[in-house]
DNA sequence: CTTGAACCTCTAGTCACTAGAGACATTACA
DNA sequence: TGTAATGTCTCTAGTGACTAGAGGTTCAAG
């Protein structure tokens, strides 16, 4: 049985996170001292490890509500945490396609003042003011 | 002189959002009716196609405000301007490549249910829960 | 037994909006 | 000119996923 702090170094999630975690139904509610210090074990720190790694994949809190609850009834619990996986993915990729447009545009920009020919106005700032400078929609 | 609404319906900028950008500073205060209503001239038009733009392009509220001081005062404007664009631009590739790492273990976790060879426990659960499943770092 | 670090709860702040309540203004049409 | 519908006003509160701080309590080391 360790601390809130211990936990919290093992895992690299903050303290406060792990509080707001247990509050949003994340963490089960820890056992506590005589003291009222929560304390955890081996479990918690699986869990906590579990959360963390699918906050850093990007799963909101609310997937990851329902891939624990899969965890709990793994009856075709399989096959409904590929669909989680698989809607994350769709959601990445499509952040990357606009990413993407993104970065040419603002590549096109951020060059635009560094060489000759464009002195008279800011071509950032025209870029930005009149949008039929974009090369194409975004 | 039109109407917020019909500035909104211009912009394709959602009329609470007009009056939050006006509350943060973005906006000039806008000219009021005898009733109190707020009207818009091409100025205020231009100011926030301007703001929607740099927007859709990822540019902080923060950053915007700064573009805008540097629109009225334009001595070196230029240097500056560019600066923010290319601190922009850097964010947004930091952001491809991150997310370009996920997809990649996304599409690996997801793909990991549907064929043969993983029965026993959901593949998607496994790899979630154990880091060391990952094929690199993230 | 004392000290200092870690812990507790609670409230409020972050960013960039969005939603809703309840009241007032404007506009279109009869 | 009257009225009804739509638009607008301000204000407060909610979103997601935390983070920061106040003020008080408990733990572990020496």
């Amino acid at each position: 049985m360790f601390s809130i702090g211990e936990l919290s170094k093992r895992t690299k999630v903050k303290v406060p996170t792990i509080r707001y975690y247990e509050e949003m139904g994340l963490l089960a509610e820890a056992e506590r001292t005589s003291g009222n210090q929560r304390r955890y074990d081996k479990a918690g720190l699986e869990r906590l490890s579990f959360i963390r790694h699918a906050r850093d994949l990007g799963f909101s809190i609310e997937a990851i509500s329902s891939l624990i609850e899969l965890q709990d009834h793994p009856d075709r619990s399989c096959e409904a945490a590929t669909n989680i996986a698989t809607s994350q993915l769709e959601e990445v990729r499509a952040k990357i396609k606009r990413l993407k447009t993104l970065e040419k545009e603002l590549s096109r920009i951020s060059k635009g003042c560094d060489g000759e020919g464009v002195s008279e106005d800011c071509y950032v700032l025209a870029s930005l003011a009149d949008h039929n400078l974009c090369d194409r929609e975004h």
